[in-house]
DNA sequence: CGCGTCATTGAGTTCGGTCAATCGCTGTGG
DNA sequence: CCACAGCGATTGACCGAACTCAATGACGCG
């Protein structure tokens, strides 16, 4: 969930998806590339752009290839539930259903390889390799949701922040190994995620920093100081205390 | 999410998976069976067992044949988050990851049809209409877990009791055309599902009953008396109402 | 440098949680 | 068949965490 550092350096467009079939790779992409045998489009979005909206017809498949996006529901009345944020190498659409069932908007200036869906699909039942890789990733996507679902229904708004920080800091560690400074989204779509409003998200975020446990730079800029008091007010991570844990309590 | 109403009535074990490619259907299926070309046994637990928990070893994959499941994950501090219901025709296991992200334990008497995961993957690689079954499956449940992390983190109280009444009635229409009392679930798990407690869901399920929008009968019999008003309360759900509105709010 | 947007901080309110007591199914055993 | 035991559901009183409303502060862009 790298964005767009500054406009000039992009990432290579290789990504998790079949990373052995990509065809097109580097930065120099035409329009019109190829990856996986498919013929896709390349896209570029400013910020706070709508990729798709909720209700659309669905009928292309969208691989990030730089930049930072967020999809989202929002009810009736207004209020709106971030479900997860996008980067470089994260595929958009697992639905298969007519219509998207969420909307996706650029948080900053994003690139994005746009396939239609039917040559897509179509690619997918007759490479098994691929449609299995494909599978994986909607796996992991369903296991990110599972993880959201236990983190707003379940820990305080102190505990679900602290695990929104640790997964920040880890997905930024996977992405470079080295890296100072952990990009976070803007205090309204961190509280849109977790289920809180602005002001708790930045409550908790001051009071993370008095207590020492982490260290913020402007506005996006974060860095944990103190992982192990983080981790302890997430109340365990699905992955590394949950297991252990589980094993008692479930007689 | 139909649960064995008594124990001699078992429904067929054909399911949403594969239909015209089930070999083995009807109620009289031995211990072992064959369903898409698959040696599967079959395991039948009584109310309130584990099937496995969170953190097992992962080597099978489930299809529930009679009964209900709960799925759920816990915290350190013993906070349970139920991630779905699942009943006959559902399958338990979409992960690809080698330990099990989270739990399942039967509610009532329950039957599951249960598959190695070494064969039934080799099986899924090498029948491309299965594996495409198999990640709409996926999806599917993924645009549940998406619902469901909506519901917690927008909706009120009131508003997720409202939501979940909707998705009972709905699937006990699709489950039989007639059908006179929605199941529920204990009042324990409604308040583990939607992240609140048991408390809460009581009060609001009177406060419902003397309002005249629902009946119910017994500990686990419910029937919506009024849907729009309670589709009102819910603010939106996602399929009805949702993305009508959506297309004012989004510029 | 100045403005707009986002973030922070404070004060008061509300919704849902906690603790505790009672009620009433449901199923078991006499 | 009825009585009883035990667990789950209900109801009430109180509390506290997070929301709302409001004002101030500070990035960061033009």
């Amino acid at each position: 969930m790298e964005p767009l550092q500054s406009n000039n350096q992009l990432p290579p467009c290789i990504g998790k998806l079949g990373a052995g079939d990509v065809v097109c790779s580097g930065t120099n992409c035409l329009p019109e590339c190829r990856i996986l045998g498919l013929s896709c489009r390349l896209r570029k979005f400013a910020a706070r752009q709508d990729i798709f909206v909720q209700g659309d017809v669905q009928n292309q498949v969208y691989l990030v290839t730089a930049g930072a996006v967020r999809l989202y529901k929002v009810l009736c009345n207004g209020r709106r539930q971030i479900m997860g944020f996008k980067g470089p190498s994260d595929l958009l659409c697992f639905d298969r259903t007519p219509r998207h069932g969420f909307g996706a908007q650029t948080m900053t200036a994003t690139e994005l390889r746009v396939f239609p869906i039917g040559p897509f699909y179509a690619a997918a039942a007759s490479d098994p390799r691929f449609l299995l890789k494909l599978y994986s990733e909607a796996a992991a996507e369903l296991s990110r949701a599972h993880e959201l679902a236990l983190t707003i229904g379940q820990r305080g708004a102190e505990g679900s922040i602290a695990a929104f920080l640790l997964d920040a800091d880890r997905r930024a560690a996977k992405a470079s190994a080295e890296y100072d400074y952990v990009w976070l989204p803007m205090r309204g779509d961190i509280a849109d995620y977790l289920g809180l409003t602005t002001e708790t998200v930045s409550r908790i975020l001051s009071s993370f920093k008095k207590k020492g446990l982490v260290e913020l730079r402007g506005r996006r800029g974060m860095r944990l100081l103190n992982r192990t008091a983080v981790l302890n007010l997430a109340t365990g991570s699905a992955e590394d205390l949950g297991r252990r844990v589980m094993q008692e309590r479930l007689h």
